[in-house]
Order: structure tokens, then sequence, then C-alpha cells
DNA sequence: TTTATAATGCAACGTTGTTGCAAGAGATAT
DNA sequence: ATATCTCTTGCAACAACGTTGCATTATAAA
């Protein structure tokens, strides 16, 4: 496990170090959308702050992790789809509970094409369904 | 047009204050989703930060504005198909143009339904397009 | 083991959002 | 027009969130 994630952090061309292990090791864990905030309590004072946000930044740019879009802030999830820097491809919607809170990807729900007027060009196309989870039902 | 404004106002049982009638027109005059700062901004040093902030939370509430999703932030745009307190109705997609920045309705493009996993419940769905505005291409 | 380079922690700062409370303004009835 | 009730506002103080520059430390490769 803790191999598996030094060997991520190569194939994404990140040296290892011990705050980016226990923030992707935190996004395997979970298997939900995390906001800053939420991994800042994860780890406890284990890393700055700041560290963290650049952390995010990083994941964010080589394709490790995607933002998800949400009605109270930002949060991210672990690509799945092995993005890369070049290329960041997602078209599954993520469902927010609202009485859990929790935030997923349903990586098997594909969003449908939209037909858009003229002379809009779509490159990137968020879907955020809210409700009840089957947990909270 | 002041009238008109003041009319909306006691429709949604809101008092008539100079803050919420110029955040009103403000929505009005440039038809695109704006942010809190947005609004700030265009107002200038006329109303303390802290009334932006209640008079955006009363609105929402009385369902004279929706959130707009965004991957940098939360906006605002005004409903434009009457809704209320208790029935916030909302099946339009969004638009975000990463060249000019702006961020519209476009009311006559609707979601498409999606067929969720079995236990899931949707209650409300937010789409966001990226990409380039017909001004912008 | 040395070295080049990248990542981290810290400090300092700016922005964004929230709460309590006293003063002020809007609506309604008199 | 005035008094009264209630809602709204501004202010102050605070908490949360996010950014930047720089010196120190750790990683990876030679
Ligand atoms: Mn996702
Ligand atoms: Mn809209
Ligand atoms: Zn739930
Ligand atoms: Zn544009």
């Amino acid at each position: 496990m803790e191999q598996a994630i030094r060997n991520t952090l190569k194939d994404y061309n990140l040296r290892s170090t011990s705050c980016r292990e226990d923030i992707l090791g935190t996004f395997l864990n979970k298997e939900v959308a995390l906001s800053h905030g939420d991994i800042e309590d994860s780890l406890g004072e284990r890393f700055d702050r700041v560290t963290i946000y650049r952390t995010l930044k990083t994941f964010l740019e080589k394709g490790l992790i995607h933002k998800v879009l949400d009605d109270e802030g930002i949060r991210y999830a672990l690509c799945k789809d092995n993005c890369s820097e070049q290329d960041h491809h997602h078209d599954h919607i993520h469902f927010k509970c609202v009485e859990c809170g929790q935030t997923n990807c349903l990586a098997n729900v594909h969003i449908p094409s939209v037909q858009l007027p003229d002379g809009y060009q779509a490159s990137e196309v968020n879907l955020l369904i809210q409700g009840r989870c089957p947990a909270c039902t």
C-alpha cells in the first residue's frame, strides 16, 4: 500500500514526500470528495496548511485529482481514469447527499451530451446532482 | 424601472431598502451571474459588506436569485421563472466562458435527465459547461 | 556522498464569510 | 402626521480560507 502510493507519485513525476503520501493515502481511504479543510482535519497538525494547499494544486495540475463543484465550496476527488497534465478527461457526474453531506463521483453515470446554441464551444462539463444517497434514504 | 424594482420586492414580501433596490438593479443591468465581490465592486462603498451578504442570503431564500456553481467560487443569478420560498425550480444550464470569464444562464438549454443508480434520489441538479462564448470565438 | 533541484515551514498578509448588538429605517395602524 | 412595531443596517470583532516570499530541509540522481 505504502509502496503503491509511492509508485503512483513516481508515475506522475512527483517526488515522494510524507505530505504527498499522506494526502494521497487520505483520498484512497475515504472514498469521497474532500475539501482542503477535510484534509487538514484528517491529517492533524502534521503539515503546514500552506503545504496542503500546494500539494492539492500540484495534484490538480498533474492530473492526480480533479475539482468537484459544490454549492458550498470546492472539493477534490481522485481521478480514476488516468488523467495527465495534458489530458484531464471526466464525464461522470457528482452526487452530493443533502443528508450526510458526502459528495461522490458516480463513475458509472455519464454526463449526457447537451446541444448548445450556435457559437458556444464546450470544453469542460460539470454536473452535480444533489439529493439523498442510498445510505440516507 | 425604479418602481418596477420596488414592486418586485413587494411581491416577494421584502421591504424596500436602497441596498436591496441597488442589488436587484445590478442583477437586472448586468445580465450575467455575479459573485459577492462583483456586487461589492459594482456598488462601491455605499453599503457594508455584511449587508450585501445578508441581502444575497435573503434573495436566495425568497427565490429571487439562485446559486450558480463555478470552479472558482459561487455566483448568483436572477431566477427568471418566478421561484418562491417554497418552490425553487431550475432546469437550465450555466455556461462559463473561459476567455471573458462571464457566466450566464442559458435559459433555453434544459438539463437532460440522468438515470441514477438504485437508491439515489435527486432533488436538485446543477450543470455547468465551460468553453467559449459566441463573443469570444 | 555530493550536488542540484524541488518541497516544506514559517511569517506575514489579503480576502472572504460569520455573528452579536445597538442604531436606524420601513410599513402599518392610529 | 405620528407613534409603534418589526425588520434591516452598520460596525466591530472574529474565524476561515487562500496567497506569497524566503530561508531551510529533503529528495533523487550523478
Ligand atoms: Mn469525479
Ligand atoms: Mn441560472
Ligand atoms: Zn447520504
Ligand atoms: Zn466569452
